[in-house]
DNA sequence: GCGACAG
DNA sequence: ATCTTGTCGC
């Protein structure tokens, strides 16, 4: 898939916020038509480098339809609330390698579960004008109540007396990952589809596959 | 000033 | 996220 628009990454702090609040007008809100094809993206990293995998599969049989892999030297930190700007060029790289088009593509942090709306599935999706899901391991912004125990049970985010996410059982009696819409989705279509793709594990399998596939890069490469 | 803080 | 192997428990 290719990058449809784009921005400097070579950025200071306050210039990074400024394009987060810029970015925050081009953000659309709706639900996701149907999906067929998925994607998700990670990377690990080693020595100042960050290795990046993406990856597509058959929404219905999570079968491996595609693979692509992107290696770039690291020049932003990492702060929270900015994160895109540390491995967000390195994601794109990878990204742009996958040949099979999909539906939605699934990222490992925030969508507008954010400061300022605009988490990494959010920004990069604007990037790519591509629906895009957000699904964290941990919290980093919104009210909410603890989720039922049960797998399939969550708790709305609610930041700015609005819904920007959930917090989901993805695993009966293990800790939630946190949902949240980015692109071209909405609150019920990314719970729907983060529940759809997982495999009796915590992290939905799109993701829980490109980060052991960037973990091995990066080791291998190390 | 203090606390919170995706990966 | 990374530094790091085996080990305890469901
Ligand atoms: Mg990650």
């Amino acid at each position: 898939m290719r990058v449809r628009f784009f921005h400097p990454w070579n950025v200071t702090y306050l210039q990074a916020i400024s394009i987060q609040i810029r970015l925050r007008h081009e953000l659309i809100e709706r639900p996701l038509g149907s999906v067929e094809r998925i994607a998700a993206v990670d990377a690990s990293f080693v020595e100042g480098r960050a290795y990046a995998v993406a990856a597509a599969f058959s929404y219905s049989s999570m079968e491996l339809l595609d693979q692509s892999m992107a290696k770039c030297d690291l020049d932003f930190p990492y702060i929270p609330g900015l994160l895109t700007f540390r491995e967000g060029s390195a994601l794109l790289m990878a990204l742009d390698g996958l040949a099979e088009e999909v539906d939605v593509i699934l990222f490992d942090g925030q969508g507008q579960a954010h400061p300022r709306f605009m988490g990494e599935a959010a920004h990069l999706g604007i990037l790519l004008d591509k629906p895009s899901i957000g699904c964290a391991k941990s919290w980093l912004w919104g009210e909410y109540e603890e989720p039922g125990w049960e797998k399939g049970s969550s708790s709305p985010l609610i930041a700015g007396c609005r819904q920007v996410g959930a917090a989901v059982r993805t695993r009966s009696g293990v800790k939630p990952i946190f949902v949240s819409p980015g692109h071209l989705c909405d609150n019920a279509s990314a719970k729907e589809v983060a529940l759809g793709c997982c495999r009796g594990f915590r992290i939905p399998e799109p993701l829980r596959f490109v980060h052991a596939q960037s973990k091995r890069y990066a080791l291998e490469d190390r």
